[in-house]
RNA sequence: GGAUCGGUAGUUCAGUUGGUUAGAAUGCCGGCCUGUCACGCCGGAGGUCGCGGGUUCGAGUCCCGUCCGGUCCGCCA
């Protein structure tokens, strides 16, 4: 019936000295313009647009088929290239055309629900319901052509060094740590359940005292949390483990594997990272995820106030508080309207600052605060000069607890990036940050908690006050940070029993407790574990920066909404009555 | 778990103080047009105003409930 399917060319590679060469080409209809005695078909496929031409009198019968074609009709056509009468500059392919000689239908298509196009009409909803169409829009298919680029470089990289790809398994064991676990139930042992990983982090441990010491996995990672624009319920890890190796080869390794990546995906030079503290993070940009795109970093002006009377300055100087202030390059024209809205933003209750004092430095040098009644105009010049401001300026001070004030003025920075559009798009922020505490303190419990998870090292510096002030203990933990997002996170592991059982007990763990959720691990210690340490990217935020989206759904061919639920697929769904009784499971019903 | 915004034509949206036959753009259908490329021009069809209940002479509009979706907080070692 068909001479061939095979398509000698592709949409988007036809050009002027192609012309007069004879082609076959298939793909969808895209858009056509009828003009009577001629029709235009645009053809779509992954790679791109071609004109069809259909001339009247030419080929009457032709001309008539090719005006029936509705949107997303799969055709295939054969003809010749010709050079256009009148081109079209936007289009690659704009220079030529393919005046067909044979046209046929490989299927009809409804009438699909949105547009597609680069820009579409369609809603988020409707997008996801019909994902297939939405990924023939060129959008979808560059995030998709990008992340599988951005694969191919991960295991370039790694291969090269040596390292081995091993797949851990889905089905494990649940552990009360961490994000809620996605439970699967044991048919064979009812009552008991497998738990999707979180992430392969005890498997590829237990992989280093295996003697792979060098080990990768692209990853689908499972954790039973509410979603976000940045979160999915799975998502893909690039998780990475050495052994026989401390932190600084750690980073450069995965430091390399990052530069290359920038090179072969986006052909752009990555420079060396920097590496930056936590505590020097959170000191000057109330963030363990500094976005470094832009400055107005936190200045501590504690010093500056340490002999105020200024009521609200001197209770929180008497309750070790913090008072410091951001400067706000070129807005002291910033309006009444304006600056109420960033006190509100400040105020909002999760972040808990108490208001926002302001000090406008404007242009003819005069100043003019919300603390006017409490400072002279000599000490506000003074401490605004000390923060780098010079007229024109606005300074933002902020005075509260001191996580408050930091949380408050890291986050008002953001806003003021994104507000004064202070952020080259073009621009790469990519960072080590270093040296985060072991543990840290539940606000909420009082009880001590990780900050990372419990098989990442004290900092050998440390260990010597490790029991006697655990929170002053720094770990051999680190992360990558992209733009302000948390892209890598790692750390050198435990490898001795008895250092991870002093970490359990710092937590509270009983010998029970420990044996019984991770005695696996504690008795594979044993056994001559070396020294170990790795990492884990999130692939889908790296992809999604690196393609300009906003959110990681445009790097993922079938992404969840919000609620988790796969509109395509109509999942999760119920299931039948034989299959529950099988897993001896019985629903409750709700409320 | 909480807050908040939304659900009206295939799609994206407007819809005044509760008041005549619920509109626009785009898409779709028909007609005209030989160089368009978001083609153009003329005409037409297209609605359970998410669902259920209530208030009212009268509800897209007000109230209650519910379902669905977006955003944010909590949560996410």
């Amino acid at each position: 019936m068909h001479a061939t399917l095979y398509r000698t060319h592709t949409c988007g590679e036809l050009r002027e000295t192609d012309a007069g060469l004879d082609v076959i080409l298939s793909g969808w209809m895209h858009r056509s313009r009828d003009l009577g005695g001629m029709t235009f078909v645009d053809l779509r496929d992954r790679y791109g647009i071609t004109q069809l031409a259909f001339n009247m009198s030419d080929h009457a019968g032709l001309c008539e088929k090719a005006r029936k074609l509705g949107r997303e009709f799969a055709i295939q056509v054969s003809g010749k290239v010709q050079v256009r009468e009148s081109r079209n500059k936007e289009l690659s392919t704009g220079d030529i055309e393919i005046l067909v000689a044979k046209l046929e239908v490989l299927n009809s298509s409804a009438l699909p629900p949105f547009l597609i196009d680069e820009e579409t009409d369609g809603g988020e909803e409707l997008r996801m319901k019909y994902r297939y169409l939405d990924l023939r829009r060129p959008p979808l298919r560059r995030g998709l052509e990008l992340r599988a680029k951005t694969v191919r470089a991960v295991r370039e990289y790694l291969d090269g060094q040596g390292f081995l790809e091993i797949e851990t398994p889905n089905l494990i064991r649940s552990t009360p740590e961490g994000a809620r676990d996605f439970l699967v139930p044991s048919r064979l042992q009812h009552g008991s359940f497998y738990a999707l990983p979180q992430s392969p982090q005890i498997l590829k441990q237990l992989l280093m005292i295996g003697g792979m010491d060098r080990y990768y996995q692209i990853v689908k990672c499972y954790r039973d949390e509410d979603f976000r624009g940045d979160r999915q319920p799975e998502f893909s890890q690039v998780d990475c483990e050495m052994a026989f190796v401390g932190q600084d080869d750690v980073l450069a390794m995965f430091e390399g594997m990052t530069r290359h990546v920038f090179q072969r995906v986006l052909n752009y030079a990555l420079p060396p990272m920097p590496r930056m503290p936590y505590a020097e993070a959170l000191a000057k940009y109330g963030s363990d995820k500094p976005d470094l795109r832009f400055g107005a970093e936190i200045h501590e002006l504690n010093a500056h106030f340490a002999a105020t009377d200024f009521a609200v300055f001197r209770s929180v100087l008497d309750s070790q508080g913090l008072v410091a202030g951001i400067v706000a390059k070129g807005c002291a024209e910033y309006s009444r309207k304006q600056l109420d809205e960033l006190t509100d933003f400040v105020k909002a209750p999760h972040r808990g600052a108490g208001g926002l004092v302001y000090v406008k430095w404007n242009t003819d040098g005069s100043i003019k605060s919300s603390v006017d009644k409490f400072f002279d105009q000599e000490t506000l010049r003074s401490v605004a000069g000390s923060m780098g401001a010079v007229a024109g300026d606005l300074v933002l001070i902020v005075a509260a607890k001191t996580g408050i004030t930091r949380k408050a003025l890291g986050d008002l920075r953001l806003e003021l990036a994104k507000r004064e559009h202070w952020i080259d798009p073009k621009a790469w922020s990519v960072l080590w940050i270093v040296d985060f505490p072991l543990f840290e303190m539940d606000p909420e419990t009082g009880e001590r908690i990780f900050v990372h998870h419990p098989f990442c090292a004290p900092h050998p510096d440390d260990l010597g006050y490790f029991e006697s002030d655990p929170l002053r203990c720094r770990a051999l933990t680190y992360d990558m940070v992209m733009n302000g997002n948390e892209i890598v996170s790692g750390s050198i592991r435990n490898h001795t029993p008895e250092v991870q059982h002093r970490i359990f007990d710092l937590l509270g763990f009983s010998e029970e407790e420990k044996q019984a959720q991770f005695g696996f691990l504690l008795e594979a210690l044993k056994f001559g574990a070396p020294p170990h340490g790795g990492c884990a990217f999130g692939l889908d935020r790296w992809v999604m920066l690196m393609a300009g989206e906003d959110t990681i759904r445009d790097v993922i061919a079938f992404p969840k909404n919000n609620a988790g639920r796969d509109l395509m697929l109509d999942a999760p769904s119920l299931v039948n009555q034989k299959q529950l009784d099988e897993l001896g499971i019985t629903i409750k019903s709700k409320t």
